[in-house]
DNA sequence: GGGGTTAAGATTTTT
DNA sequence: TCTTAACCCC
């Protein structure tokens, strides 16, 4: 299967099968000597205590286990892939292999490369070993995610790759302004080419593992006209010359040391004697190189992942890379984890059947013995708009709550974050404790940049961005007049900004006014780097956003956040003392831009599909399951089918998020963008099982699949109470149009002959465009052109389209609709 | 340099 | 519809 990118290939593609029988990496060249910390050898440690553990009584870490979680335990040589479907024990699995590797004494902690996507799930694997050893983990040195260990690689030897080994982390901020620059001074349109295209694209480079000279072509010529790569290039050396590289590059980079360096490359390859990968699904095409150049000396790789929780192929996650791991990893042994422990049989065979409508999976079945004793169907229900869904679900997690159920175990996953407000406005109405996951960060406000952007241009003198972000916050009457020499001066002479200042500060050059504040600054920096070893970090942060004006500029602020403000700023400062030192703080910043989220009160979690991922509830609701909204427009508009297949994962991983109950919702209308537009329930509802779900029909239900028509009054009572199961839903016209319009749809499909099913009239641009338009019934409507209807959301209006069962509809206030022809009356 | 006005864009998100 | 960022004028 040829590659477009040809990327499993070009490192060779020889590997050799079985266990490499290096022992212990003890007379290592000496250049090994500076990529400590050192290799403990079984002896002391970790190590030790797990194996004094394990000659006093049996191995108790493997009770338990069932007979698959077990192989993937304890087939310790040779590549091995283990495949978890959702809930069947993957970090019980990946944590016990750790924990069994130790206590057989086949490697010491420091030789275990342990990688996860997330720092959360970093601290989760060490807390678990952790528990398993009875100690804490500080031999596991490179356990972390996989930009972590990549500092700390390139830490030690960036001199190799042109860094300086203080060299910073930008963040994206940072990233879009430099950017910015640099458009502008190559004299482009930055309103046409804007920085974050170019950032995107860059990414996408990135992600690949292409350098500048290796971007193909045609795609270096699609950004501004030819000028991609000459961009590229022009980052890339900027960057150097900050001494500075974003997250791609951490990655980059260090495979350029592996490939440029073979006895480096050496080394580690010796040092790491097993290789775990977590989410290996997620992994992307650089990571993949990096872990195979890894894997090169040494085959006790072992990956695990769900290809069927792939939902990050927009962010460059490749789900080739564990497709073809048994291609890659020659003499992989795959295991495959299908039984269940979290969800309800009726939850998982609705999973089940959903995502089967996916091609290209690996495959699994998952099943389970749990037999919950309520074992709820899966619930569809439908309301008349996102208000109404809000009010609904309120009302049921009132009713669970009632019941005794905790709010902690409740979780509502929206597919867009612009979903969850309805539901926080309907929560804070009815006082129920909600909390949201994700959303905007701690380290991403503006103090807390503007502060640690201080604190950078003290530990890392050439940090321009931060020199920028700063050097007239507070105002200081440095503007861009003053600015401009200084950035003149620093690109003549390729030196960072503060240098530049300096210099011209020296000269007439400046006026006076300007010139003696840039003085100021510039001297308090130099004694504030005079103070890092004398005094404390904390005290010499506090002391900065002191002398700086800082502080004082946001108390002297009357806006109404600036109290709040002040607040994190005490927040940061406290945060500082976890850390031995600021360099130390600002590296964990950069690449932990999490903070612990605290649990506390009872809540219900309010979050999207994607941070759902690997966390359960009891309860879930699944609310906004409307075609356009998911699968998403957009998915289906710039991926197709591949798109079209993600969203189909996204769902998936969803309904796998309950334990015993999952319920769905649909509007029939929904606001976006400030404009009503009606909706069709999304093709994924089509793709549940009959047997395992039930349609819940509401008393006010306007929606549906056309069953229950449309009533009127929107109005406000509870829908909860008079719920009323709807009798052998499936047998209604709504349903059996939906399923004659799926069957028909996947003949198309499966024909591969797209086109000539395209509607004459206005042929959508996409294949799926198409499949979305399909997806309302071709049956003819019993309305004709040019009748007058009404619509209790947009009025009165005309007809002046027909498309099965779908009308275009001139509405005399709302202006041209489509709706479907149940949610209208003719009048 | 600040404030007011206007225009554009509005999935998903970690590191 | 709403938010944010850019722009223009004082």
């Amino acid at each position: 299967m040829a590659d477009p990118n040809g990327y499993h290939d070009d490192i060779g593609d020889t590997f050799v099968d079985g266990f490499d029988g290096d022992g212990f990496p003890g007379d290592r060249p000496s250049r090994m000597a500076s990529v400590e910390p050192a290799p403990q050898p079984a002896g002391g440690g970790i190590a030790a205590r797990a194996m004094a553990a394990r000659q006093s009584k049996a191995p108790d870490y493997l009770e338990g286990l069932n007979p698959e979680q077990r192989q993937a335990v304890e087939t310790l040589n040779g590549p091995v892939l283990v495949l978890a479907g959702a809930g069947t024990g993957k970090t019980r699995v990946l944590t016990t292999r750790i924990a069994h590797i130790l206590a057989t004494g086949s490697a010491g902690p420091a030789e275990i490369l342990a990688v996860t996507f997330t720092n959360k799930a970093a601290r989760e694997m060490k807390e678990r070993i952790a528990r398993f050893i009875g100690g804490n983990v500080e031999g596991m040195a490179w356990l972390g995610t996989f930009h972590s260990i990549c500092v700390k690689i390139l830490r030690r030897h960036a001199e190799l790759v042109g860094l300086k080994s203080g060299f910073s982390i930008l963040d994206t901020d940072d990233q879009l302004r430099l950017l910015k620059q640099i458009i502008q001074a190559e004299g482009l349109d930055d309103k046409r080419w804007t920085p974050k295209a170019f950032a995107a694209m860059l990414d996408g480079w990135k992600n690949r593992a292409l350098t500048p000279n290796e971007v193909p072509e045609g795609e270096a010529r699609a950004f501004a006209n030819g000028w991609g790569r000459k961009l590229y290039e022009e980052y890339q050396d900027r960057l150097s010359i900050l001494n500075a590289c974003d997250f791609g590059d951490l990655l980059l980079h260090v495979i350029t040391l592996f490939k440029t360096n073979p006895d480096i490359l050496a080394d580690y390859q010796r040092r790491f004697r097993y290789m775990l990968v977590d989410e290996y699904q997620d992994t992307n095409i650089a990571q993949y190189l990096w872990l195979r150049l890894l894997a090169q000396g040494n085959p006790n790789v072992c990956c695990v992942g769900d290809d069927d929780q792939s939902i990050y192929g927009w962010r460059g996650a490749e789900v080739d890379n564990i497709l073809r791991f048994e291609h890659d990893f020659r003499g992989a042994v795959v295991i495959r984890l299908e039984r269940n422990y979290r969800s309800t049989s009726h939850i998982l065979a609705a999973a089940s059947h959903l995502i089967s409508h996916n091609q290209g999976r690996l495959g699994k079945t998952l099943f389970t013995d749990f037999d919950d004793p309520e074992n709820e169907l899966v619930s569809v229900a439908s309301c008349w708009d996102s208000e109404e869904e809000a009010r609904s679900i309120g009302d049921e997690i009132e009713a669970l709550q009632a019941n005794g159920h905790a709010l902690n175990d409740i979780a509502i996953l929206v597919r867009a974050s612009f979903q969850m407000r309805s539901f926080e406005d309907r929560f804070v109405t009815l006082g129920l404790n909600y909390r949201v996951i994700g959303g905007p960060r701690f380290y991403e406000r503006m103090e807390i940049r503007d502060a640690m952007a201080y604190f950078r241009c003290v530990v890392q003198p050439a940090d321009d961005l931060a020199f920028e972000r700063i050097v007239n916050t507070p105002k200081r009457g440095l503007g861009e007049a003053t600015l401009k020499l200084v950035h003149e001066l620093a690109r003549a002479d390729r030196i960072p900004l503060m240098q530049a200042a300096n210099q011209l500060c020296q000269t007439e050059e400046i006026r006076p006014k300007a010139r003696n504040a840039l003085k100021e600054v510039l001297a308090n920096f130099e004694r504030w780097r005079g103070q890092v070893d004398s005094l404390s970090h904390t005290e010499l942060a506090e002391i900065i956003l002191d002398e700086s004006g800082y502080t004082e500029m946001w108390r002297l602020d009357r806006s109404a956040e600036a109290p709040g403000r002040l607040d994190n700023l005490k927040e940061l400062i406290r945060s500082m003392e976890d850390f031995e030192s600021m360099a130390g703080f600002l590296e964990h910043v950069s690449l932990v831009m999490d903070r612990d989220s605290v649990e506390g009160n009872d809540a219900v979690s309010i979050m999207t599909l994607h941070s759902a991922k690997g966390l359960e509830f009891d309860t879930v609701f699944l609310p906004g399951w409307e075609e356009g909204l998911f699968p998403h427009q957009r998915a289906l508009d710039e991926s197709g089918r591949a798109g079209l297949e993600e969203e189909r994962r996204l769902a998936y991983v969803g309904v796998t998020r309950a334990k015993k109950r999952a319920k769905i919702w649909f509007a029939s209308n929904r606001r976006i963008h400030g404009q009503w537009q009606s909706s069709i329930p999304s093709r994924f509802l089509d793709e549940l099982p009959e047997e395992h779900v039930e349609i819940v029909e509401q008393s006010s239900n306007y929606g549906g699949y056309g069953g229950g028509g449309y009533g009127r009054s929107g109005g406000g009572g509870s829908r909860f109470d008079n719920r009323d199961p709807f009798q052998n839903t499936y047998s209604t016209p709504g349903w059996q149009r939906a399923q004659k319009a799926r069957a028909a749809q996947d003949a198309v499909f499966e024909r591969g002959d797209f086109r000539s099913s395209r509607s004459k009239k206005q042929g959508p641009l996409t294949i799926e465009g198409e499949l979305v338009a399909k997806s309302v019934s071709e049956a003819p409507s019993e309305y004709s052109m040019g009748e007058r209807v009404f619509h209790i959301k947009f009025g009165y209006g005309a007809i002046i389209a027909i498309e099965g069962n779908k009308l275009t509809i001139d509405f005399e206030k709302a202006g041209q609709k489509k709706v479907l022809d149940s949610f209208v009356e003719r009048h």
